[in-house]
DNA sequence: CAATACTTGATTAAATCACTCAACAATTAG
DNA sequence: CTAATTGTTGAGTGATTTAATCAAGTATTG
């Protein structure tokens, strides 16, 4: 049940460009300094983001990278799935990511007293990081 | 985000005591074959749960498992912490194992966002595990 | 062209996970 | 008593994941 370190790095380098949404861009020395993260790490961690479509960049002395879509579309649940994969805290109970589970004994969905439980959990979880967006975020950073 | 299989072993190696709770011991080999989960591993998910207090055992011919407690004085969350830890996301919002993140530029509590998100995350958590005993746990698998 | 900044892929050290093994201790049936 | 059965304990192992780190690029700007 634990968050990434890749994932919280991805949060609030996020959350530097959250702040900075609109202004300018950022390069990835400031965010590493800012938020003291590894800057080789915080590349591939920027990287992902790219690719999935949440942050620009542009290369040359005034490279950075620069928020996509604004940061009341984006949320916390997204951003995690990205960075450390499903929400869910087992297979076969991820709607994002579904897998069945191959040892339980409890071949029928209905059956099977952990998929009830988890899937429970799972929800409770979805419920606060997908509607949590990044402005919702930077609020909680500025205000607590 | 994940539960270990140690945990769901363990849940699962619980929900076969709670069935035959106040009828009979149980031998790990039973357990294992019943819910296949080898029976070196189940070994020592056993041994800590008898470590929290949770089960007895018994050696020789006879010997076997058995809950110590009443099924509905277990819960869930209780389970996890044992064999995965803390179920809080991140070490600075747990309650049962609190621990100060070294590397987070937020040194104040208030401020920090990270902590403001993932503290309702822990709590939604625990709301659902600290409540859920290991009786409503095998409720949900005979009726699903 | 030189400096700066992002890009990409490979590599690695350490930790964790999921087992596995082996030697031992206690209990009970015969 | 002793042989069989069952739990106890500690150490060990291979695979995977985590958290970086390195190096050789490519693009942009001054």
């Amino acid at each position: 049940m634990k968050l990434s370190k890749k994932s919280e790095y991805g949060l609030r380098a996020l959350l530097e460009l959250t702040l900075s949404y609109g202004k300018a861009t950022i390069q990835r020395r400031q965010i590493a300094e800012r938020q003291h993260i590894p800057v080789e790490f915080l590349e591939q961690i920027l990287l992902a983001l790219k690719r999935a479509g949440l942050v620009a960049s542009s290369r040359g002395m005034k490279g950075g990278y620069t928020l996509i879509k604004s940061p009341d579309e984006i949320t916390l649940g997204q951003v995690i799935r990205i960075l450390d994969g499903p929400l869910a805290p087992i297979g076969c109970v991820s709607k994002t990511a579904y897998q069945k589970c191959g040892d339980c004994p409890y071949a029928d969905h209905a059956q099977c007293p952990v998929q009830h439980v988890m899937g429970s959990v799972r929800d409770a979880i979805a419920d606060i990081l997908d509607h949590y967006s990044l402005d919702d975020f930077a609020a909680g950073h500025r205000k607590g």
